[in-house]
DNA sequence: GATGAATGAGGCTTCATTCAT
DNA sequence: TATGAATGAAGCCTCATTCAT
């Protein structure tokens, strides 16, 4: 049994994603997540190397949901518009049903040094990778106009969906974001269809 | 005369965009802004209240050239989507030619704390108004959709924009942001047009 | 039978004294020397009463053989000048042939804190007091000069031992330590004799 | 004016020694230096680099002295016998007039780690080259055994000297350590004449 | 006897800001 | 106005020791 299964992990990361939402990044002290872990401020350190891998690990485990869901959603036999749609659609949700995921995520983790962003992007380049898979094939297909340029869509995808969302987090969660998600496809579908 | 007109303000105005695109944000110094400056340390609170102060004000400073192009282009008698395509022309281009100034607005000012990404915002809610103008002339006009919701456009443009933008930058600006202008001009016009 | 005779105690002498040689005083943590002793952490405190009670045993243990070697010296009937050779041959030959206790012993050890130099040099007195007894039979005996100082003869001949030993440690054993004692021998005999 | 000049520089490395020699290597916190010094915590840091600076200058500070005197004593036209005797009283004399910098350069210091150990090292190897040459001198006037083994003698010199002075702090200065010089110098001699 | 996961105290250093000159 | 020496609060991490199993 390794370290990652192992329940003071787990428990660890979701103190953290707490304590940085409710406190500010530069305001989340490891004591403050050890005391919202119930753990001895020592004993974090027998599950991560440092306070930077705490950060990086949240991120991992957190952004591992989104990932999976949207492999479950690629391998479905649908049209590259419905992805589409699904991939919004859930992605809004997980973030819509965590609010203190959704503040850490799209505020409080971007403050994070050099170091920590980098490996963070590293974690977010896989999410972005299975995005490509469905303008790909969604250009294959014909849906998706055959000269747009693949990154250049995958930004407009990716960028709308944030600011969307850094735009609600920031407002205060006040209107519901799962129900923007069809009017972003629509939007994004027609910037993108052939 | 008030210190905005002084030398010395824009001068540490400038100092600051220096120190914190080569050093990062986290390792701007206030004595390191005051010696690229060429003054004193507490010179520095001659002219600015407290750290965070300068931070602002090299936000408003720098947003400020963009402000006063975008609203030359708004008095202009041009089509909605002619508007659009000098407006991203306009805000790659200035980012384009201070490869300082777009290392800290994409990425190091991002990781200041809640409060100074706050008082940011509020200064780029102008910015973001004047887009608004010319997304509603364009739905006045017949160029955009009747039924497109504003606010989720405007994240749609300024959205993309900031991504394509923030991603030629972590490319070190490897290619030629200003030759994307018209492809994301065009990529977002479909997404909107009537 | 006490803790002493269990196989486990000098499992972790031993282990300890390759863990300081190896890693230095300060990174000889307690764990370490478990791992090298191929026990658990908490076993060593069976066996002893904390980290100082370890290395003072160590010391105590290693000090034991150089007492008992020097007892069978001074039991021999020999002049003390030959005395004086044998125990400096001893004293060499013991260091020499064992690489971590010399580096442990001259270096390491002597950077414990106050509380365990002095319960160290309790037990080098023993040591010491045997070294007086070759000196005083030696002015007894008309070989050694009858107006010397005893302690400061003393001093002489550790001091020149030790910082000799050191000295052959630092330089990481380029050369033969106990083909010096002769030398050695000769030298402090020439202070000394009458 | 540089640093070492100015009186704060003196006055935190005076601070250092008190505090090393009434408190111990590892209860000589930066904070009681400081505090001793009459000064703020950060004011150590516009003075020193870390706190290993404030130790290895400590040790440079105050061997200078000692350099110092030996090299007024090498420069006398006197035997290498008296230039032998002026230095073991000079050495004597420095240390039994300031009992915080004999604990500390005699019992204290040696508890530093590896690396400030070695860099302690590296200035105290100027003091022993300098001893070196009254040596040779004594050799080249025939005054010492001209047989004798230069290195072997400098580690019995300084070795006694060092082993008398240890054992004379470690008795609490209980009894006149100047007196002794003449007592050590007459011993050595005698070991080295030729 | 043996284990090893958990504990929690303690200190070096940075840097925004002040204020006497 | 301008200076820059001085201030002092605040947090990450290590590791000897314990104790439930």
């Amino acid at each position: 049994m390794v370290k990652k299964d192992k329940p003071k992990y787990k428990q660890i990361i979701d103190a953290a994603v707490i304590v940085i939402a409710e406190n500010g990044y530069h305001q989340a002290q490891v004591s403050k997540i050890a005391k919202q872990a119930g753990v001895a401020d020592g004993t974090i350190y027998l599950y991560f190397k440092n306070k930077e891998d705490i950060l990086i690990s949240v991120f991992e485990e957190k952004m591992g949901v989104f990932v999976s869901e949207l492999e479950k959603i690629i391998a479905k036999d649908a049209s590259a518009a419905d992805q589409l749609g699904m991939m919004i659609n859930s992605h809004f949700s997980l973030l819509a049903s965590d609010l203190h995921l959704a503040i850490v995520t799209q505020l409080e983790l971007r403050q994070s040094n050099h170091d920590i962003r980098m490996k963070i992007n590293n974690v977010l380049r896989g999410y972005l990778k299975l995005m490509d898979r469905i303008l790909v094939s969604g250009i294959e297909t014909g849906e998706f106009d055959q000269n747009m340029d693949i990154r250049l869509a995958r930004q407009m995808v990716f960028g709308t969906m944030d600011e969307t969302i850094t735009t609600w987090v920031m407002n205060d969660h006040k209107y519901d974001l799962v129900e923007l998600a069809p009017k972003v496809q629509r939007l994004l579908l027609k910037g993108m269809q052939a």
